[in-house]
DNA sequence: CTGAAAGCGCTTACAG
DNA sequence: CTGAAAGCGCTTACAG
């Protein structure tokens, strides 16, 4: 019994041939050890774990399969949370002590943690990596939203915009900050520019295409319009050029969009927008994990680079007869 | 402790003080029993597994967010396996002994299963639920998507378009089955119209947005080039028409485009296409499932309506000078 | 290098 | 209604 395993898990101290013969027996009975046996016994289950706040949207779904096949490539498997609304979220938050157990690790996609919540899931024993959030004491892969954001806005100045929106989320979703660091970066690149920021022209749109026409629309109403949006997502910028030309109006020529992800649909919509590397991070946290689970420390923060791709949505704002 | 897991798993047999007590205490300790000592000692593990050809394909999210919502409600957990190239699946298949052990039930998306391996998986004593593909012996939950791929041809038909191009997939492509079938409505619909179909004008695009991009660069290279297309996917149909338009053409006046699934963005980009209930079609197999893993029968098939939404990207074919 | 023993944390008959 | 006992299928010291 005990020198079977031994031998099929490729411990030392096993003759050669008893290993082989051990392998071929087990072969010849397609034989597989019982995970939830071996984990109770060992503590180990080679699962990891991974919180996603919401699989439909583009960016998430991509990072979950980056994830996926590192996982994969590593033997571990793959447990799928949500945590995109706050019963969810609590949910997730109070299973710790079991998710200890369940899993060897755990992926969390823009989640953001309170002090305590971090210190019990430390208690948990579990392994963290973040993605897109980042904290003092977890190892993250991020980019710099804040810097990222500020050289799309600037984009925009650059181009001789003065009244910018931004494409946001509402500030009640404390749970992420990724939107908050976006933000930032408009502000800052509104203040270099001595562009004073107009409330009306920050409006949610809830990071689908739906939420980007709803708020593209209402940016419409206000007089004066903006001539260009920075939306923080590309599903959103999409949703408000479709909003521009349902209105009989032009990108760029009356309005500037930039987005930010550079989608797969992007290039299709001719979409200037900020690129970042969406399947990479998340493979890239996967392996940070795997190597955290072993006992490696690996580097802390890993802070992946963004790119600004002009395509044709943006554009020298219109001079007009004032 | 034998009335501690009684009490806790609201078993009969139990005094309701005695209950009270132990709920309290538990509370208190926030104690969560071992998931891996329970389906040791039970049997269930309470999770099921979702085999995804590819995550990072709009199709798939949907799916899995739908799932996942549902499997949630249920209190199930969701394992996540990819089987998208042949040694995944390979992998995949092959570790069925041990996977009847990790997970009470097994979502089957687009994987076509040989008779077989079929026979494997039930001597597994696994839960079977599949969408996308249908067993005879197996709940499904599909779409026509024969019936729906001859209404979308249909449709170019009546428009006047007799030289109506297939953007699909390799026919090496032997694991899904649902390619098959939408290859099979575009014949149904060239037949009907007498229009004896033109290998030439038949080209695989790989379910991606770049393949779809390819696929309409070739067949634009096609003398006489189709006037009409029908893409398996919104995805590829968005990159079709993008290749349409870097040829300096026209969608729909030199060239329409059909889609298939009803994507978020193809409402964006005008597309014309079949829409599938994506969301709704994974939270029915997850719930299929869930009544098989809890004894109940519930209804094998389960095929879901499809409607063709006809937006700006068909038009009447243009009347040359021929 | 090998195997007998104890134990991982539960659940399920079974006796009381 | 309650609790002692056996067992789920492994792994890990520990003797040999």
């Amino acid at each position: 019994m005990a020198t079977v395993s031994r031998a099929l898990r490729g411990l030392p101290n096993v003759a050669p041939i008893t290993r082989a013969k051990v392998q071929l027996e087990a072969e010849r009975l397609s034989y597989r050890p019982d995970p939830h046996a071996s984990r109770l016994a060992a503590g180990r289950t080679h699962s990891v774990g991974m919180a996603v706040p919401e699989l439909g949207r583009w960016y998430f779904s991509q990072v979950v399969a980056g994830a996926r096949d590192t996982l994969y490539s590593h033997g571990y498997d793959l447990l799928l949370f949500g945590v995109g609304n706050g019963e969810e979220r609590r949910r997730f938050v109070r299973q710790w002590g079991v998710l200890g157990k369940r899993v060897d690790g755990l992926l969390l996609v823009d989640l953001r943690l309170d002090t305590d919540e971090l210190v019990d899931v430390h208690s948990a024993g579990l392994h963290l990596v973040s993605v897109g959030d980042s904290y003092d004491n977890l190892p993250s892969v991020t980019v710099d939203n804040r810097r990222a954001a500020a050289i799309a806005v600037r984009h925009l100045v650059s181009l001789g915009h003065r009244l910018i929106a931004l494409i946001g989320e509402d500030d009640h979703q404390r749970h992420f900050s990724v939107p908050q660091f976006r933000r930032c970066g408009w502000l800052d690149a509104l203040a270099e520019a001595g562009i004073a920021p107009h409330p009306e022209l920050e409006v949610p749109g809830n990071f689908t295409v739906a939420g980007g026409y709803c708020a593209m629309t209402q940016l419409l109403a206000c007089t004066p319009p903006p001539t260009a949006v920075f939306a923080m997502s590309d599903e959103m910028a999409m949703g408000a050029i479709k909003a521009v030309r349902d209105h009989g109006l032009d990108v760029p020529g009356d309005v500037s969009v930039v987005g930010f992800d550079d989608h797969d649909l992007a290039h299709i919509m001719d979409l200037t927008t900020v690129r970042q590397p969406v399947i990479d991070s998340g493979a890239r946290a996967a392996t940070l994990l795997i190597e955290a689970i072993g006992g490696h420390p690996g580097a802390p923060h890993d802070i992946r680079p963004t790119e600004l791709i002009v395509r044709a949505s943006t554009g020298p704002r219109r001079t007009v007869t004032e």
